[in-house]
RNA sequence: GACCCGUUCGUCUAAGGGUUAGGACACCGCCCUUUCACGGCGGUAAUACGGGUUCGAAUCCCGUACGGGUCGCCA
């Protein structure tokens, strides 16, 4: 992996709320959070924001980590790893933030209300300067003082003083949040643009501080593909499904990378580590993007293709224990690579390799009808009983390839002839795994096996064949 | 409703004053081929609308429409 060394200071981080599971929205920012900082030498990090104590849960946490593993998003500091600025869970944290609230009351700048704590908006206009989005400014005070009810349908005054302390002592998401890029020393912040309009609050603060804002970079939102806000239920918006149905983490992140980022180059398939090398924020689009889960498994199947067969076998092994298929059996191997070309994700080998390992088939009719009204049939079938049976076979895919053209030749009819009864006979459709290869894992034995009960179940004896 | 952001093929996107507006997914056709796939070749398909600026606008400016976001003692 290549990486600049001019600015080793970059130090992003990924600051998810444990209030359900890791969905794509949030993997996509934590995707472009590392990929900047691998980019750059710098530091990714993990804090957990769990203020929300009512939402809040364990399970929760662990989905993230899993999913942030599992898309191979490691992490220099937070949960598990530790790091010099932990700890990294703001449920453990308290003591910092009755610290900075301190020196906001000292300042004036904070009051209680009804046991809340609010902070006072200075009457002044504070400009963003984002990466992504350009200039945008806001003035709190004017801002903050009207407030939407939707129930109502109309506008109320509201107190432009945010609130940053429950009155139960519970601190609320803005103030944490600058308080810990602050005290974590983060210098991009790349979020979604629903924080666009919560960002002026957040320079208010680091004002407050006394301290430099980051770097803000507010990336466009992936929305479903009827063009409303990805939820829970829309196909595609939970990592861990993507986990279930058999996708490569590298094909995830490849596909995430390019939904609202792009390399400006005519390549669409990347490894995680040529993303690493093409990251930047200057590629980052403006606009939000829909969801596609045909390109996504696209992507996906394009990765498999590519994989090596170890590794292939590695992934696929849970899938076709699932399915009833032996990981172990040595005929895995090669049926993964006759698998490969025609799948997109790993769910999808059992179902096109299960006919070379099942002891029984089952026959497609419109198949099977296909290939009995062929007029030769019964002599094809014979020729292949011969062939097949034959000591001078070598059950090999050159042994049957050799097999096939000759018995082909022996009857006077073209191999492409042969091939269809065959494949109908053996595999029971007319669609499938290249033929030879599949005869030779199939074995001498289950082959002649499949040929007989073909033959019994749908070419009865005595018909006109000798008259 | 107010404020903010945005708008190039159905979708993801490239081009950022001069291109036959390029690529990819999907779709269709042809080729390859023992089938299906893979692969190859080709096709359909876009600058939201209206004004300006300019010799020239997808590109710059204004307006309109549409989409999204925010307006919590959620994050």
């Amino acid at each position: 992996m290549r990486h600049l060394h001019s600015d080793m200071t970059v130090r992003t981080r990924f600051a998810p709320s444990p209030t359900g599971f890791l969905h794509i929205g949030g993997a996509r920012t934590a995707l472009y959070n590392w990929l900047f900082a691998r980019h750059h030498g710098g530091t990714f990090l993990l804090r957990i924001e769990d203020t929300d104590t009512e939402r809040s849960t364990q399970d929760s946490i662990r989905i993230i980590l899993d999913g942030l593993r599992w898309l191979k998003l490691d992490w220099d500091e937070g949960p598990d790893v530790g790091g010099p600025c932990g700890p990294y869970f703001q449920s453990e944290r308290t003591a910092i933030y009755d610290r900075y609230l301190a020196r906001l009351e000292a300042a004036g700048l904070a009051y209680e209300d009804e046991g809340a704590i609010r902070f006072r908006v200075p009457d002044k206009t504070y400009t963003v300067n984002d990466i992504v989005c350009g200039e945008v400014s806001t003035n709190l005070k004017v801002a903050g003082s009207r407030r939407y009810d939707a129930e109502l349908g109309r506008e109320l005054d509201a107190n432009p003083d945010f609130v940053i302390r429950r009155p139960n002592g519970g601190y609320i998401f803005h103030f944490v949040n600058v308080i810990d890029d602050l005290e974590m020393g983060i210098t991009h912040v790349m979020r979604g643009e629903d924080h666009l309009s919560n960002t002026p609050k957040h320079l208010a603060l680091f004002e407050a501080f006394d301290a430099t804002p980051p770097q803000f970079a507010h990336i466009p939102l992936n929305l479903n593909p009827s063009g409303s806000k990805m939820s829970k239920r829309d196909q595609g918006a939970l990592i861990h499904e993507y986990q279930e149905a058999g996708f490569l983490p590298e094909g995830v992140d490849n596909y995430m990378a390019l939904l609202g980022w792009s390399p400006k180059e005519d390549k669409e398939i990347f490894s995680l580590s040529e993303l690493v090398e093409r990251f930047d924020l200057k590629g980052i689009n403006r606009s939000n993007s829909k969801f596609d889960y045909e390109k996504c498994r696209w992507v996906n199947a394009e990765h498999l293709r590519h994989l090596p067969t170890k590794s292939l076998e590695e992934f696929a092994a849970p899938f076709l224990d699932k399915a009833g298929i032996d990981p172990n059996d040595s005929r895995i191997p090669r049926a993964l690579e006759l698998a490969k070309d025609r799948v997109q994700v790993l769910a999808d080998i059992p179902g096109v390799i299960s006919v070379i390992f099942n002891s029984s088939i089952s026959w497609d009719s419109a198949s099977v009808e296909k290939v009995i009204s062929r007029a030769n049939i019964k002599e094809l079938i014979q020729a292949l009983h011969t062939a097949f049976e034959s000591d001078a076979l070598e059950w090999t895919e050159q042994g049957l390839h050799d097999a096939l053209s000759g018995a082909a030749t022996g009857i006077g009819a073209k191999l492409g002839a042969l091939m269809l009864p065959c494949r109908v006979a053996i595999m029971g459709q007319a669609t499938g795994v290249d033929l030879i290869p599949a005869l030779a894992l199939i074995g001498r034995d289950a082959t002649l096996h499949r040929l007989s009960d073909f033959v019994d179940q749908f070419l009865p004896k005595d018909d006109q064949q000798d008259s």
